[in-house]
DNA sequence: GACAATACCAAGCAAGCGCTTGGTTTGTAA
DNA sequence: TTACAAACCAAGCGCTTGCTTGGTATTGTC
């Protein structure tokens, strides 16, 4: 498979129009609702709120969603379209599992700890304030994301590489590396984000 | 240092006032609160939801309470007093880092997913719903927890047994383990609360 | 340049929210 | 029995919420 680049992965979403493009009307309200999601949370968010982030009427917010949860689920879907090719990408840019692993932990807590941050911490703890019908659509896309994560760690197992159960360590990973969203900050302190994937690496005798 | 149960534990920080008891009516709502948090999260949880949980009217709350904030920071402060409490006599039961620290993830995956997981989710989830300043008045009480796992993480550390930073590793089980919540259900499916963890001192090679 | 369709505004409605109020019941102790 | 505080109720106030409505600019298309 040929090399390919973020932006290049970005770009192929919006004309497939599975993602909006972020200079866009509706691409601008979504960054905006998902930086206010994950800052005041869902419901301390007011339609008043998201219109002013974009210089519109509370009222006129309507015309482009039919109802205040469509917004956080546009963001939520559009996320998990955008992370799921990503890291799909970072996986397959290298050879080894040990390699692929390490790529979709970079992957990861590039998605939450930068460009997407705002959208990946929504996506995780927000969970609830969706309706259960929109959390069963969202559910299914996140299925092929965490089959992503499950092929390489299950084939990291069958070599013996693994200490734990692939279920049971993608689980883990998932809540460890989310939560480095409430405490990694790269810019002071040291540490950058390689360095934090070595240290999750190391943490699992990788 | 005796041996005590979890019970004498809990008598004793009752007696103390530090926690409320479970039969007082204190004790009740903030038990149901504590669900309510958890289910609904803290926002979409009325007085009225609160008070019809303990079968009062909604007004009578604040005879016992002076805000709806009160109680989400009492069901915080309680949790965290018990859990010190708990994790300590939890460390002071083992002789061996690793022990210890086998000891502190068991306990903490016990508060999680047992009596106390309702209100340990709200601590975790449910953080930014607190006014600033009783923020801070919890974070003081968190950090005597945290310099419980930091102290035994360092000891191993030196005798050479963790892979990686002990800083990093304790905020990687804080949202490893913590996000237990979400997917272990002990009651279906076999794995037990120490099979559990087992699979997590085995991810970190110990 | 006509003409939709799209994007927006100004105003406000109905419902639900946290919390207050004034008064009644219940528990306790002399 | 009396006295008094703690616990509670019934009612509702003032405000904010998500969303609607009727109308006006703006934009794209032939």
């Amino acid at each position: 498979m040929a090399f390919v680049n973020q932006n290049q992965i970005l770009q192929s979403l919006i004309a497939e129009q599975l993602v909006s493009d972020p200079a866009s009307a509706r691409g601008r309200l979504l960054k905006e609702a998902a930086r206010l999601f994950r800052d005041k949370g869902y419901e301390r968010t007011t339609v008043r709120d998201l219109a002013a982030a974009v210089g519109i009427q509370s009222g006129s917010l309507f015309h482009h969603f039919r109802t205040k949860e469509e917004i956080l689920k546009a963001v939520m879907v559009e996320t998990i379209r955008l992370n799921t090719a990503l890291m799909q990408a970072a996986a397959d840019s290298e050879e080894s599992p040990r390699g692929k692993l390490r790529a979709l932990v970079r992957s990861e807590l590039e998605s939450i700890n930068g460009q997407t941050g705002e959208a990946m911490a929504v996506l995780v703890y927000e969970w609830r304030s969706l309706s259960e019908s929109s959390q069963v659509q969202v559910l299914e896309l996140r299925e092929i994301y965490e089959g992503l994560w499950l092929s390489v760690l299950e084939e990291l197992n069958e070599l013996g590489q693994l200490k734990a159960d692939p279920f049971i360590v993608r689980r883990m990973l998932t809540g460890a590396l989310s939560w480095t969203v409430t405490w990694y900050k790269p810019e002071r302190g040291g540490l950058t984000l390689d360095g934090l994937t070595d240290q999750v690496m190391a943490m699992l005798g990788l």
